[in-house]
DNA sequence: CGTGGGATTATGTACGTACAAAATGAACCT
DNA sequence: AGGTTCATTTTGTACGTACATAATCCCACG
């Protein structure tokens, strides 16, 4: 039996500080390891008794810690097989795409809505046929209009399923937008959204008091609860004035302050280059 | 006592159902309550060791179940005070931010890159300031272009931080993108983003053969490695040509299968309402 | 009447033990 | 040589126990 393989040299050098829980001084101390690059890609860690055993804590605590870690994508662990840091291919973002009246009122905007038309439909008539649905199925169509001291921002044009959501029906939204409305009524559980940008339309380009063809960003979003469609919705939002933003951090990242300075990464700031490589 | 207030009947009408394991099992059993609306928000479960008396489990066993739906959201849990269903303001998605060539293959198409620009400069020079960094920093400047079959899809203006990514010196990209790169030689604790639609610049309006003012869809993102700043990285692409595309789940509902029909929801459907109501 | 300080309650962490399940790798048999 | 079985390693789950910690509630005291 080897007393040391080499990996080993490096996946044990880790130490606790003795800050906080047991369980997070290990998550901790093999995510920095990680971080820093002391532990590659695609290297081995030591079975959880060993580490228990190097750290002096027991297996459970040592198995909480490194299955946190797995579960946020940092390693990978096979039975038998053993612990492994995972190739992080990560290209998934968290991208928080907020209520509308929200990000006006931070802003310190008037925010005001407007419904433009309202109706009730059946899936497969008219032109219109959600797909995830069966034809004949009830629904509630809502088309909008969101203003910021004013001034148009976003267009919402939305489809209501009446079979997972009949008290809709009696709504008429006039004091809680549909998208607020919705959340606060019905859970979902699955979420699709596309994000693009499009030119605005004739009609959109007239609603939003905007040229035709100005850049627009268009998000489309399918809820689901238990595998039922909930609602499906669409925002037109104006380029020039709505932008989406978030900040991704793993939670071992966040609740284990292994990031420094995150003060001050909120207010926007100027970009590199002249001008901002976009606009004439 | 009590034996029975009124919301411990619906939190103890929970079911375990024998599949998998047994922590899973009360897992899904509360998931499934809280989605369905049988607990509704600000709704109080019982204590930990009342929901393992009932249900016939130990009390950890229990706690890894309830501690798992607070982690994700489900739940909000206060010592002392206990446990009750989380008003859930989801509005956060994930969205993937995918390498651009990673779509072009899985679309079946030739994928081509050609570096436009590099040179290696200085922060705070030449009208060039990334804010989070210190004046005088290194820096390795790149443009990219993006193809699929030949037509061009995506602008990539980047900037590396050489004192934390040194080899970027060394390395001319000719094989590897600059953003594969950087993904297997240097992981990142935390990412923004910022999506935005704008109008073609002259420059990339020629750069993408599109007309000027035509929409594109402008991502940006920051990363960082242990606070330090990793890249800075402007994707502009086509908006005709270039989706974001991303599915949101709870890892519970994933995990335990509560989503029914979840195949079939990948390929693109065709759309409610008469034309997209984008495009004229 | 207010307030300060416990007793109480619920969650959080930690350890020991035990067994289950999966996957590997080696021995074995054909 | 090739495939199959089986022992072994490693992770995964489960239970019991114990104590730590936070927050609430309530009572006693000023």
């Amino acid at each position: 039996m080897t007393f040391l393989d080499p990996t080993e040299g490096a996946a044990l050098a880790v130490q606790l500080d003795g800050k906080g829980p047991l369980f997070a001084q290990v998550k901790r101390a093999f995510a920095r390891r990680i971080l820093d690059g002391a532990l590659a890609v695609g290297d081995r860690l030591p079975s959880e008794e060993r580490i228990a055993e190097t750290l002096g804590v027991s297996r459970q605590t040592a198995h909480k810690a490194i299955a946190a870690l797995a579960r946020e994508g940092f390693l990978v662990r096979r039975r038998k097989a053993g612990t492994f840091v995972a190739a992080k291919r990560r290209d998934s973002f968290t991208l928080p795409i907020p209520d509308i009246g929200e990000v006006v009122a931070e802003r310190g905007g008037v925010y005001q809505y407007r419904i433009l038309s309202r109706r009730e439909v059946v899936n497969g008539r008219d032109g219109l046929r959600w797909t995830d649905m069966a034809d004949s199925a009830p629904l509630l169509e809502l088309e909008v209009l969101h203003l910021a001291d004013g001034v148009p921002l976003q267009v919402e044009s939305r489809w209501i399923n009446l079979a997972v959501a009949p008290d809709a029906v009696d709504e008429d939204f006039r004091d809680t937008p549909p998208g607020r409305w919705l959340a606060d009524h019905l859970p979902w559980s699955t979420a699709d959204h596309t994000v693009r940008a499009v030119g605005a339309s004739a009609e959109m380009a007239s609603l939003l008091e905007i040229d035709r063809g100005a850049a627009c960003l268009l998000v489309e979003r399918r809820t689901q609860n238990l595998g039922r469609p909930v609602t499906l919705v669409r925002f037109t939002s104006v380029g020039a004035r709505h932008v989406l933003r978030g900040t991704t951090r793993s939670s071992t990242v966040t609740e284990l302050g292994l990031d420094a300075g995150l003060e001050g990464a909120e207010e926007p700031r100027p970009s590199p280059g002249s001008g901002d490589g976009s606009r004439p």
